[in-house]
DNA sequence: GATGAATGAGCCTTCATTCAT
DNA sequence: GATGAATGAAGGCTCATTCAT
């Protein structure tokens, strides 16, 4: 059930995330890209409709990668702030890591209006994470009256783009523990049930 | 006189807002701008290095004014809380009006690696929301032991991420009225004073 | 077959002959070159990497011409005197007919500082006299003291740029014969044996 | 009589010189050049009717600089042999000084087909050597059936060529001692009178 | 499915030249 | 004479895409 006889698919889009990443999307070529992945310049073609169409799979790839090493490192925990804690550390890691995928799927992602599938892509994290919510709710761990469709989706965006601001922008005024603690805390005293 | 510039760098600035927010950046040729600027094409590059430079412009630009619409609207509030209503009210009709602008800001912004330019686009903004937050917290509506550059930006950022998500993204679960308060509430629990 | 190429590369660099000959290299565009040539403007730069690099080719496919023209004419003499009038008669002729090109070469092969391609293009040229001049010597046709390889390089040149005075720069003072026979001439005296 | 106001004539001469040395023909924009020379874009025009109108200014301005220099240390001196052996030396030093500027003068000249314009360059140096051949002559230096006019011209370019062999197309199989003496002895082998 | 030579539309950019001041 | 902002034509080159093999 492999997605094409030599794992041409792989090879391309693996191709693609290394030589976007390092010359960046406008300046990358379909030309660089089969010549990293050994394939024909045509070959392409079979199994992307065009060089847009590359972008939303790398940022698909990429969520997929975060949120199953958020789930295998939240494996045995149970504690809200436990979670939240492995959140803010692999958020910060990947972020650190894949810093280029990421400019990348922010340049190629607003391209042809195509914003709205950030959140298609998005999805099962968000539905994880509304999941681990629904628990401590029920633990009383956190506030009862919450929004938890919109608290998942703004606790997510809150940590990556405090990562982003970390790692992308620079802007680093305070070291990476202040600012990690800072994340915690600030969630924290929003949601934590004071009781 | 009238001869230097002849208001011709914003004639160009103008017409490459219009032209992109319609066309999108990729489609847009310098050849659109100048036509509808009514400037030659060469003029074009005696006030922009290149196509890419437009792009912090025209960040700039709506930055500017953004912070100035929400500094006239909070003239006279000093209660901490009314500001921060005035600064979500705003944010969400400014996404509204411009995000066609602010989805070229982000694909535009990514390219050529120039990420950091928008923390010093930001940066007025970041002083202005810093200072009204020393001021709230001497007057004790906010916890003290607060950093507040870092909440500074962390508040912008979740304003403005949240109108992103139900303008751009269309994640529109629920009606504007709750994405407003949700973001409120969000805020005012985690920084209020609870005194 | 005949896929590969299809002589595309000698249809372009004939073209390319004609119409630089024709127009002068700086009036001349890819597009004419191509338009001429029956191929697409992008499968020039399949064998050409830039306009610059077809005057190397021009100039290495004018002297092989030449060269080629040389050896045939002098096919079954031996006397290096009759040898030295077939090479002032065919660069004379060659001048005439190609003065154009040779235009063409001077002013192409001194852009980007390329003028020691020059040198690497005469190589066969200068092989070829070398060996004439060595068994002419051994004959005691010629004077024994004689660096081989500097007069090789000095009689092409002395020869050329006779023929270039008389054709490319009008300085036609007196006929052609006489032009001639003064290179013969001039060349016979430094070199002929007195015996 | 100066040619302008403020030299600006030998300013923007100058200032070609240098920067078409520096960056090639091709590559100099009148901006460089007006950059270079301190006056302003129009200013070149009042001086130069063209870009091309250049070339043959600044090659006149070379040979009258060369000629000067042999005529000064050829001054005192009678005999032929010792007048040849400054041509060569002069002519090699200029080279080597001002070789950017002779490659220059090739491909600028042969732009517009004005190679035509080199001989009227040429003019006074061929007049000049004319002369001095006329006078070895008489002086039964030389031999006496000779074409003095061709002559001139052939013995001016076979140094020029030599030399220019030498730096430009770094033909360097032998030392620059041997190179000189080489032309020195092929023209001597020519033209002495064995009397 | 795989290839890669060929395509050709299109764009950014340069730069010689002009002209109102 | 001098200026330099403005012009706009022109062209080299790229590159996504196709298609015959």
């Amino acid at each position: 059930m492999a997605k094409s006889s030599d794992g041409k698919y792989e090879k391309i889009l693996h191709a693609a995330i290394d030589v976007i990443s390092e010359k960046g999307l406008d300046k990358t070529s379909i030309s660089d890209i089969v010549k990293k992945a050994g394939v024909a310049q045509g070959t392409f073609y079979l199994y992307f409709s065009s060089k847009n169409a590359l972008i939303p799979a790398i940022a698909d790839n990429l969520l997929t990668i975060s949120l199953e090493s958020v789930k295998e490192k939240t494996g045995g925990k149970s504690s809200f702030w436990d979670i939240l804690e492995v959140m803010i550390d692999e958020t910060f890691r990947i972020t650190k890591e894949y810093k280029d995928i990421i400019i990348l799927c922010y340049s190629g992602l607003a391209i042809d209006y195509s914003m709205e599938k950030w959140e298609a892509i998005y999805q099962p994290y968000y539905v994880w994470l509304e999941n681990i919510l629904k628990k401590a709710m029920q633990r009383n761990e956190l506030i009862s009256d919450m929004n938890v469709k919109w608290t998942a989706k703004t606790i997510i965006n809150l940590i990556e783009n405090a990562s982003e601001r970390f790692y992308i922008s620079q802007s680093q005024d305070d070291g990476i523990e202040v600012f990690k603690m800072e994340v915690f805390n600030f969630i924290k005293r929003s949601i934590s049930n004071p009781s």
